[in-house]
DNA sequence: AATTTCATGTAACCAGTTACATGATTCA
DNA sequence: TGAATCATGTAACTGGTTACATGAAATT
């Protein structure tokens, strides 16, 4: 019902969830094993956003060994919730995604493979590339803007922040080509 | 006297105001307009970030056209607050720096030029280099271990990852040479 | 005269954090 | 027997978010 967006932590859980139904103790558990960690695996985190989720109908979570005192609760993804994990994955990539949360970028790429057709995770590819070369580009033009005090240190910060995009445009085109992407090699 | 540790937030406001003594609007632009920005600008983030600064006596704020409706209120560093910035941009560089707060590096990299000699500045990079190489090295052996299924796009999300951080060590090694460091060029 | 810019802030909200609590089960 | 692991959660706190409010001064 509710439309609040995804936070990256519940794109994360949604999107481990719609590999394999588990338990938030599981869940936990790869946050803290794998760096998808990055996206925070506490569980004062972990319990709250898997009661929003399914509170918001996008999971649904069965007892398990009812009767004890501490059952398992095993959550699964809802139709709703594929729906939703979907829609979060595939919205258009745009300059802000890029500016402010690229690495939720990597993240739903990461899920892409087992929810969409090859073809569609090469066309994403295309896009952050594109889009993340744009970026770049951005950042160079800010970076030849400032002028040459002796204080070279800011200069440099920005030229860390533009190898970053770079890096990840390289990246991106490796990948396409990783995944079958035989479309111009040399763009 | 409380020794709460600086948000990234608080350590980019310090940090500016230790380049000139601004008001909370000045320093807002700055956000605006520069990919400091990444840290956040908006004023309902700013303003009580400045007041806890001040609160904690890191910052120093004084009014300026008082007996007008709005006053311009202009903040400059105290000795605490430059003892305090020095501490946290020159605190050992830790694993945990590298995997959770790597902008916040870079930012207090650019911080960096104007506060300590030059030397000092290369040993941070340096520093930066070999932890950065390491936790590359880390994500490489991760990368090694993940069984070849059908769906390459984790063991891809992983690679972007540690080309994230090759790139970073990339960048340090030439801006070490930018700053003058002439210690083994090919270390 | 109207709009933009200067300049500061508040209020309601939200999703994280750390730290703690509980108690069964399995393993050394 | 004692420790680690399974498994779930709560409580107090924090530092952000968006959106709103105010009103003078400068610009068009």
């Amino acid at each position: 019902m509710d439309e609040r967006p995804l936070s990256a932590l519940s794109l994360a859980l949604l999107g481990l969830i719609s590999m394999a139904p588990q338990s938030g103790y599981d869940l936990k558990k790869v946050f803290e094993t794998t760096p998808l960690g990055h996206f925070s695996g506490s569980p004062g985190a972990i319990y709250p956003a898997l009661e929003r989720l399914e509170k918001d109908g996008l999971v649904a979570g069965t007892l398990e060994r009812t009767r004890t005192l501490r059952p398992r609760k095993c959550y699964a993804l809802t139709e709703v919730g594929r729906a939703r994990l979907l829609d979060t994955i595939l919205r258009p990539i745009t300059r802000e995604d890029v500016v402010w949360c690229l690495d939720e970028l990597a993240l739903r790429f990461s899920f892409l493979g087992h929810l969409v057709p090859k073809e569609r995770s090469i066309t994403f590819l295309q896009s952050y590339q594109v889009h993340v070369e744009a970026y770049a580009q951005e950042l160079a033009l800010q970076i030849r803007g400032i002028p040459d005090t002796g204080v070279p240190h800011g200069r440099l910060a920005l030229e860390l922040g533009r190898e970053h995009y770079l890096a990840a445009a390289r990246w991106a085109r490796r990948a396409r080509l990783a995944l079958g992407d035989d479309s111009e090699r040399e763009p």
